[in-house]
RNA sequence: CGGGGUGUAGCUCAGCCUGGAAGAGCGCUGCGUUCGGGUCGCAGAGGCCACAGGUUCAAAUCCUGUCACCCCGACCA
């Protein structure tokens, strides 16, 4: 392929809007082109590699047995309804309405669809058990999209589905994606991590993330040291710092002028902050929730959330505390009604606590769980920190940030009960499938790609990713000569089955050079004047620094070995 | 939706405070030059200064509103 035809544009300068090292370098290699917030278009060069990601990912996913489907994105709203998932996408949910005035949705995930094609194809336990996958475009209205491509509004998704008589099968189903799972990711080299997560609003049992860990990710992941437990934030269980031991001693009311924070008043009466109790309000599902932790912990809304088996949790808005006549800064479960409590064990566990009167500017001192008041659910609701102690093993957890690439999880019978999606077993009786699901975002891991595949100087592509295998860069191409040897160059590489880039254009060495190191092919040949008089064209790998000058025969096989070498090893 | 920031040429940005003829570098087109790490010269094309309203003799510049985009939070692949 000559460049020249390939409409490559590279860019000096990153436009200022990127900030993501993989954002900058899409736009700078040309890869993308911005159509409005969370919305790209591809170009060539930046197509070919999405097409390789996808080939891995078919490749693996067939390997595992599972079967290729196309579903349709545009989805009938009743479906959604069907399901109870329309009120719950809320706003995410794209919607439109056709001539007739029939609603329709955009599908943003397509358990509710293929649930309608199982119903209509798996009658028999003899047809489980089955995983149907598909790469399709989905639909968010993401509050936020971000980060070029880690947060899109219209992305590409591997979602594969799996259908089983039972939980002991699904487990193999279940098994069967992971292991592809991560097959795919060392194929395209992201390393990843599974990591223990909630399975969010999808519903579900067993649930894990592959997780790319890099400081540019948006999610808090906790790792142990010690026993190798890793979890999602928003899942992970930890042991916090234990209460300070005591007597309980009466309950004593204090002025507090102007304290409002756990740390003003924790430092003004001279306790520690987990000597103190703090009050946090929500709403779940619309409902007041008055919620009560140690002064020193945070709450963790995922966790909240699904200690009240409530659809949605958000911090209450000021109008409403005040309506209900909560006193912020100065608030605790003493004497409140009219409203859960919920705690979190740490609050019921600990003794002899700081917490609000429940007036402006005074404290209580000695507060104590079943005495001066009383939980109407106690749960494990603290968000897990750096230094929180393993819950398993006891070591200090550390704290990463990552990228969520793919989700794997046990979805259990739960749509397909809603969906009808029922088998008949040995005894003739009727029952609903037990689902996985399994998803990984295509757009995404191409910017995972470059964020783990990058120097100073761009990308340096994975061999099995790489749009070309070869960047040859001409110089002199006016020389018969050169011309003559950038025809055997380009013919020695196509007869090892190799795919090359010629970079044709009349430009100066330099920028060639520059352009070659910002697109990243894994091989570089040059030809020129100088590479002739040494006796045939240059041999540089992207990720090396050593160049070799060789006759085109035998770079073009030097390349197909590196090649073989690099995708028989995984990618280095 | 809450908080912060930015909108001037394809890209990076000056100009705005203090109103008075729209600029630079890169990129793009043409000619010449150069030819192993973003050559050099000459000549060009390219902007409704985000949009709307207002103030003024006069608005990129001052005022009001709207929109878009980016970043931080709540959500997800």
């Amino acid at each position: 392929m000559r460049m020249r035809q390939l409409l490559v544009k590279t860019l000096r300068e990153a436009p200022a809007e990127a900030e993501l090292t993989s954002h900058r370098l899409l736009l700078r290699a040309g890869l993308v082109v911005p159509l409005a917030a969370g919305l790209y278009c591809f170009t060539p060069l930046g197509w070919r590699v999405v097409r390789n990601i996808e080939r891995i990912i078919r490749e693996e996913m067939n390997a595992s047995g599972a079967l290729e489907v196309h579903l349709p994105a545009l989805h009938p709203i009743e479906l959604w309804e069907q399901s109870g998932r329309a009120a719950l996408m809320g706003q995410t949910l794209f919607r439109l309405t056709d001539r007739k005035e029939r609603e329709f949705a955009l599908g943003p995930t397509h358990e509710e669809v293929i649930s309608y094609l199982a119903s209509r194809t798996i009658q028999s336990y003899r047809d489980l058990p089955v995983t149907l996958y598909q790469i399709q475009t989905k639909f968010r209205d993401e509050p936020r999209p971000r980060g070029g491509l880690i947060r899109l509004r219209e992305f590409t998704m591997k979602d594969a589905y799996s259908f089983d008589t039972g939980w002991d099968t699904l487990d193999a189903s279940y098994d069967a994606a992971f292991a592809a799972y991560q097959r795919i990711f060392r194929r395209a080299g992201v390393p990843v991590v599974p990591v223990a997560a909630d399975s969010g609003a999808i519903g579900g049992k067993d649930s894990q993330e592959f997780v790319f860990l890099t400081d540019a990710g948006e999610d808090t992941i906790l790792l142990c040291p010690g026993c190798g437990y890793a979890a999602n934030a928003e899942k992970a269980e930890f042991v916090p710092p234990p209460p300070l031991p005591g007597e309980q001693a009466p309950a004593e009311r204090v002025h507090t002028p102007g304290k409002r924070t756990i740390a003003e008043v924790a430092a003004f009466l001279g306790v520690e902050p987990r000597q103190t109790l703090k009050a946090v309000f929500y709403r779940a599902d619309s409902k007041p929730v008055f919620v009560a932790i140690r002064g020193d912990l945070e709450v963790n809304e995922v966790k909240l959330k699904n200690a009240l088996g409530a659809r949605e949790v958000e911090p209450m808005d000021d109008a409403t505390v005040r309506d209900l006549g909560l006193v912020a800064g100065s608030a605790s479960p003493v004497g409140i009604s009219g409203m859960p409590i919920v705690a979190d064990t740490s609050a019921v566990e600990a003794v002899n606590l700081v917490g609000g009167a429940n007036e402006p500017d005074y404290h209580l001192r000695n507060l104590n769980h079943g005495r001066d008041w009383q939980a109407t659910l106690v749960a494990e609701i603290a968000l897990a920190r750096a230094g929180d102690a393993c819950r398993t093993c006891g070591s200090p957890l550390e704290t990463r940030r990552g990228i969520e690439m793919g989700h794997v999880f046990k979805l259990g019978t739960l749509y397909a009960e809603k969906m009808g999606v029922y088998y008949l077993d040995e005894s003739g009786e009727r029952r609903p499938c037990v689902m996985g699901c399994y998803g990984i975002g295509v757009e995404r891991m191409l910017a995972a790609i470059i964020e783990a595949n990058h120097d100073a100087d761009g990308i340096a592509w994975p061999w099995e990713v790489a749009p070309f295998d070869a960047h040859v860069v001409a110089i002199g191409a006016g020389e018969p000569a050169v011309a003559e040897a950038l025809r055997q160059v380009e013919s020695a590489l196509a007869a090892h089955g190799l795919e090359a880039l010629v970079d044709d254009r009349d430009d100066s060495p330099g920028i060639k050079f520059k352009d070659a190191d910002l697109i990243g092919m894994p091989a570089r040949l040059t030809v020129s004047p100088r590479s002739l008089e040494r006796g045939g064209v240059e041999l540089r790998f992207r990720r090396g620094s050593e160049s070799a000058v060789l006759p085109a025969a035998d770079a073009a096989a030097a390349v197909a070995k590196a090649r073989a070498e690099a995708l028989g090893a995984g990618p280095a």
